[in-house]
DNA sequence: GCCGTTTTCGGCCCGACTGTTTTCAGTCG
């Protein structure tokens, strides 16, 4: 326990204690304190190297130099990793204790309406709220109505859905850590993270982990005593189950070496892929269970062993072609990989740039040259620049004077940087992420729009349009001449917020006709478009790009994510436009140049 | 609470939309 207490705190911790002191804080009407913590909790989020470590290397002095940092949020950082707790906090939520992330998690629901709800009606859970919401207590309120209640109603069921499932980013922290915390063990032969995760799901209901060893009482040892470890459900010979602390649970059994890959297949699902592949063993006369594929012998419990080593020897003797875990979820892989159709997926290294990146200049955190210098240190060969526009004025969207601006800048950059490393080696494109308003019409004039790289066009408002206008609203902008990406093409935000109401079958046809590019931003909140409008956009020759739609140099990480849901689509290289040299990228483009 | 070619105070990304109102507060982006 001594070193639990002691354990590092991570970045996301660091900065969810801060933002939801600015939600607290905005329940007591001051004005201004509560962006300067949610300022410093994005910062935090997005920095890649560790805000503890950084306090523990080199003191309190160094946090100051973290954007947005004073003397006294440093003094709140410091007292949250050295002692784990901060009472400036604890006050708050003593004042008003209630579950805030859940909370605020209902649409519509923010810190001033939640302290109403709390002090009224004494709301401090989700379950509370559904129950006076149910009682009708809620549109009776001040400030409240029918429609609050009815919407607050809707808004519970949409959290409710997404019951207890985790986003792929998220467990994918969790599971870095966990492998690190293995990685120094002796007698890890190796480490696979299985089921729905392996697969690149959306979302993950838990972290299944297969390890081969010899050695299983050390592995479970371990595992079940790893820093993140909140709570052990069972701790067995091969197997154990535990509780994170980011609230995922995670199993992990040991298989011996000669089982690895049966039970590689049979953990990573999904079930339905696997039950198929067990009727082709039956057709074949043989077994297929997680310890191998065996020759079915009446007589005795298990015949000889045929394959289960590996999963590709196991796919080889049920005579089908090997199939990547993406595509096991019964959506006609079997059948390809019997025909040898199978589709040569984009493999995770084939990205040569990224056509969605926000910087300082709006709601991003790096400069341009920050951000290029990451792209470059990622092997990424160019980045669009595509800045938000004057619409979104939160971000302080570029109008067409300041992207003028800009795009002198970026010739800049690019023009020094030939200097340096010569010709053709990195390139920073100009472009935007133009708002599509309420006609369709864009936010930038079109003479603008002609000079740049890359024109992406997005929609950030009127969420709730008829399917009927938001289609059109989205057509009108995609016969944009030089409309180049549909971004987010569907607006949703996982567990957060409904994909708006529109006619994807259109919007991919109208994409074909007019030769624009669909979106799939890597988010892990929006892995949108979805896998399988990302195949019906396969299907009909439709090209899409793989964005990160990063906001610090760290976030172009999820691009992985991205590549996964492409792959889930069944798209190869060949149907990502940026998987091609920039020159080529752009002769793909609309304007063609 | 933070920050400064506007340094020790006085500003702080702010407009659109919704549902409540009957002139506006809260939320979202």
């Amino acid at each position: 326990m001594g070193d639990k207490l002691s354990r590092h705190m991570t970045n996301q911790e660091i900065a969810k204690t801060l933002s939801n002191i600015a939600e607290y804080l905005e329940m007591t009407d001051v004005p201004f304190k509560p962006r300067a913590y949610v300022r410093v909790a994005e910062a935090i989020a997005a920095m890649s190297e560790s805000v503890d470590r950084l306090y523990r290397e080199k003191g309190a002095s160094a946090l100051r130099s973290i954007p947005g940092v004073g003397a006294s949020i440093a003094e709140h950082i410091k007292e949250l990793v050295t002692t784990g707790h901060l009472a400036y906090y604890d006050q708050l939520k003593k004042k008003t204790p209630v579950d805030l992330e859940t909370l605020t998690a209902v649409e519509g629901l923010g810190p001033k309406k939640i302290k109403v709800l709390y002090e009224k009606l004494r709301v401090r859970t989700l379950a509370d709220l559904e129950r006076v919401a149910k009682a009708g207590k809620i549109k009776k309120l001040e400030g409240f109505g029918e429609k609050s209640e009815e919407n607050i109603l809707k808004g519970i069921a949409f959290v409710k859905s997404s019951g207890g499932r985790f986003l792929l980013g998220d467990a994918m922290r969790e599971a870095k850590q966990i492998e690190l915390g293995l990685q120094k063990i002796p007698g890890i032969h190796s480490f696979d993270i299985v089921g729905s995760f392996r697969r690149r799901k959306e979302t993950i209901g838990d972290i299944d982990i297969l390890v081969v060893s010899d050695r299983p009482h050390v592995i479970m040892e371990a595992f079940t005593n790893l820093p993140n470890v909140a709570r052990v459900y069972a701790k067995g010979d091969t197997k154990s189950m535990v509780r994170l602390q980011g609230g995922i649970d995670a199993d992990l059994r040991v298989v011996p070496q000669e089982s690895y890959g049966a039970a590689l297949s049979y953990f990573t699902g999904s079930k339905d892929h696997n039950i198929a592949l067990r009727k082709i063993a039956i057709e074949k006369k043989l077994k297929l269970n997680e310890y191998g594929l065996f020759a079915s012998d009446k007589r005795k419990a298990t015949g000889k062993m045929i394959a289960g080593k590996t999963e590709e020897e196991i796919y080889a003797k049920l005579g089908l072609d090997f199939i990547p875990p993406e595509l096991r979820e019964m959506g006609g892989e079997i059948e390809a990989a019997k025909n040898h159709t199978l589709p040569k997926l984009i493999g995770y290294e084939d990205l040569r740039g990224d056509l969605q990146t926000q910087t300082n200049w709006t709601d991003g955190n790096a400069s341009i040259e920050e951000m290029a210098k990451e792209a470059i240190k990622r092997g990424l060969e160019y980045i669009a620049i595509t800045d938000h526009t004057k619409r979104l004025a939160m971000t302080h969207g570029l109008d067409a004077r300041r992207i003028v601006e800009q795009m002198k800048e970026i010739d800049n950059l690019n023009a020094t940087s030939d200097k340096r490393h010569g010709k053709g080696k990195f390139r920073i494109l100009k472009g935007t992420e133009c708002d599509i308003l309420r006609d369709g019409s864009l936010d930038l004039p079109d003479e603008i729009l002609r000079q740049l790289d890359v024109v992406g066009v997005s929609v950030h408002s009127l969420f709730n349009l008829s399917r009927e206008d938001q289609t059109k609203r989205i057509v009108r902008a995609m016969r944009n001449p030089h409309a180049d990406i549909l971004f987010h093409p569907t607006g949703r935000l996982i567990h957060k917020r409904e994909p708006y109401a529109v006619d994807m079958s259109e919007i991919i046809d109208v994409a074909r006709e007019t030769n624009t590019v669909l979106e799939v931003d890597a988010l892990s909140e929006r892995l949108d478009l979805k896998d399988e409008h990302i195949r019906m956009a396969v299907q009909k020759g439709v090209k899409l790009a793989i964005d990160s739609d990063a906001h610090a140099p760290s976030q172009f990480s999820v691009l992985e994510f991205g590549i996964a849901q492409a792959r889930r689509g069944w798209a190869t290289r060949e149907d990502i436009i940026n998987t091609f040299s920039a020159e080529k990228m752009l002769s793909m483009l609309k304007d063609g140049r």
